[in-house]
DNA sequence: AATACGTGGGA
DNA sequence: TTCCCAAGTAT
C-alpha cells in the first residue's frame, strides 16, 4: 500500500480551513456539539448555529437543566431536529453518568443516545487526542478511490475502520492529523462530483486516477423524493411548533391546509412517538 | 441490512 | 429547474 500518510499531514498543514472546532482551547464540549451538528449538515450551515449553542449552554449540565423544548428550538432549521433531542439526552447522561464531563473512552462515548461509531471517535480523537481511526464518508471516498480504485466507497463496514487504521502513524499527536487530513480532503477536493485531482497531494499514488478515473458502478443508495413526503410532513409541523408564540398549538391549527390531511396526522403521530412533540387538551407543543 | 429521518445550497 | 448530496444514527 502506499504512503498516504505523509503527504496528507503535509497537505494539511498547508491547506485545512480554519474552522471553531480545530481551536486548541475549544473543547470537548464544543466538538460534541459540533459534531452532532455536523451529522448530514454541511459545515457552512453548522457554523451560526453552533456559537449560538455553546454561548447559550456552555457545558453539558447548562443543557441537561433546559428542557427539550428548548434544545429543539435552538435546533432552529438545522434539520434531523431528533438529533436536539438526543444531543439533550447526551448533555443529560453525561451530567449523570459522567460528572458533568465530557468521556473520552469510546465505548462510553458509544453509549450516550445520538453518538455512533462515526461521533464517539471523532470526539475521542479531535477532543482528546487518543488514538483511533475516525472514518467519516469524506475519508471512505478518499479510501475507496486511492486505495481501491473506485470512484465512490462500498456500504459503510466495520472494514472501513480496520482501512483507516493501517494508515495512522503511530504517533497519536500525528494518527489524528492524518484523521482530520482524509476528511479535510474528501471535503474540498476529493469530493463526490467534480473531484478535483489536479491540486491533490495523493495525485502520484492515486489507484483511481492511475486507471483513468473510471465510473466503478458503485451507486450511493439515492435519496427518496422530498416533496410530497412524510418527512416533508414532519418538518412543517415541527416548523409550527419551534414558531409558535405561545409554545403550544391548538391540533386544529397545525398545517391545517396540508394537502393530505391523513399524511399530516400521521407526522404528528410520528413525531409524538419520537418524542419531539406532545400532545395534551387538544393542543400540540415541544417536549417540556 | 435496508430504511427513515430535514433542510437548503451549488452545479 | 431539477437533481445531488452534506463530519450519521437508530431501528
Amino acid at each position: 500500500m502506499p504512503d498516504l500518510a505523509a503527504p496528507l499531514v503535509e497537505w494539511y498543514r498547508a491547506n485545512a480551513r480554519d474552522l471553531p472546532w480545530r481551536q486548541p482551547e475549544f473543547g470537548a464540549w464544543g466538538v460534541l456539539v459540533s459534531e452532532f451538528m455536523l451529522q448530514q449538515t454541511p459545515v457552512y450551515r453548522v457554523i451560526p448555529h453552533l456559537e449560538a449553542w455553546l454561548a447559550r449552554w456552555p457545558t453539558p449540565t447548562d443543557l441537561a437543566a433546559a428542557a427539550p423544548a428548548d434544545a429543539v428550538r435552538q435546533w432552529a432549521n438545522l434539520g434531523y431536529p431528533r438529533r436536539a433531542l438526543w444531543l439533550h439526552r447526551a448533555a443529560v447522561e453525561i451530567r449523570d453518568r459522567h460528572d458533568g464531563v465530557v468521556p473520552s473512552d469510546i465505548d462510553a462515548l458509544l453509549a450516550l443516545t445520538g453518538i455512533g461509531d462515526y461521533t464517539a471517535r471523532a470526539v475521542a480523537v479531535f477532543a482528546y487526542g487518543d488514538r483511533h481511526p475516525v472514518v467519516d464518508t469524506n475519508t471512505r471516498r478518499v479510501l475507496a478511490r486511492a486505495i481501491e480504485g473506485r470512484s465512490q466507497p462500498g456500504p459503510p463496514s466495520r472494514r472501513d475502520l480496520a482501512a483507516m487504521n493501517a494508515i495512522l502513524p503511530e504517533d497519536r499527536t500525528t494518527a489524528a492529523v492524518v484523521n482530520a487530513a482524509a476528511m479535510e480532503l474528501g471535503a474540498t477536493v476529493c469530493t463526490a462530483r467534480i473531484p478535483r485531482c489536479d491540486v491533490c497531494p495523493l495525485s502520484d499514488r492515486c489507484a483511481w486516477l492511475a486507471v483513468g478515473r473510471p465510473d466503478t458502478g458503485d451507486e450511493r443508495r439515492k435519496q427518496a423524493p422530498y416533496e410530497g413526503s412524510d418527512r416533508q410532513a414532519r418538518g412543517a409541523v415541527l416548523r409550527t411548533l419551534r414558531d409558535a408564540a405561545n409554545h403550544a398549538v391548538p391540533l386544529a391549527d397545525v398545517v391545517p391546509d396540508w394537502p393530505d390531511a391523513l399524511q399530516r396526522d400521521r407526522a404528528i403521530d410520528s413525531l409524538i412517538a419520537d418524542g419531539l412533540a406532545e400532545a395534551d387538551d387538544g393542543m400540540l407543543r415541544l417536549p417540556a
